[in-house]
DNA sequence: GAGAATTTGTACGTATGTATG
DNA sequence: ACATACATACGTACAAATTCT
């Protein structure tokens, strides 16, 4: 799963998808960190603003959570 | 009287504005030994960084003296 | 005085937060 | 969407100063 610059949809969605379907399959899991927005960058090949968006999208969809200075987290099921 | 991660003021601002509050309501008199940064960590729940952060921020505004291998304490009115 | 423990000083490295162009 | 810059924050490691045993 990777990201497609010519795809009209915002890139931030579709990067959104795929870290979404990440959690949701377990290869993330609960508690574990996902990829700094820095290795996020070169994996997909995208803005940290873009990754940053991404990310916003899952925190409002509470699936992970942030933590200034640590990372962001898989959100365990509470 | 504690600190907020989730207040979008700085940690060590609000660190600063506690300690600032408890050195002028005299809760901690001059000369008197300030918690040592290991334990200001353990009772604020922050980095040493944002810990001594504050400090220096007090410390230039002359309310504290920090000595080296000592501690740090409060400032006698001159 | 020797050695361990405690406390502050300094320097990195890494990660997120925010603002600007 | 991207690039850049700086601020904030965490963690680690080691050095230096002081105190305690």
């Amino acid at each position: 799963m990777t990201v497609d610059h010519l795809d009209p949809t915002p890139l931030w969605k579709q990067l959104a998808a795929v870290l979404r379907q990440m959690i949701e399959s377990g290869k993330l899991k609960p508690r574990n960190p996902l990829p700094s927005e820095s290795t996020l960058q070169q994996e997909y090949g995208v803005s940290r603003g873009t990754i940053r968006k991404a990310l916003a999208d899952l925190r409002a969809d509470d699936l992970i959570v942030t933590i200034a200075g640590r990372g962001t987290f898989v959100k365990p099921h509470s």
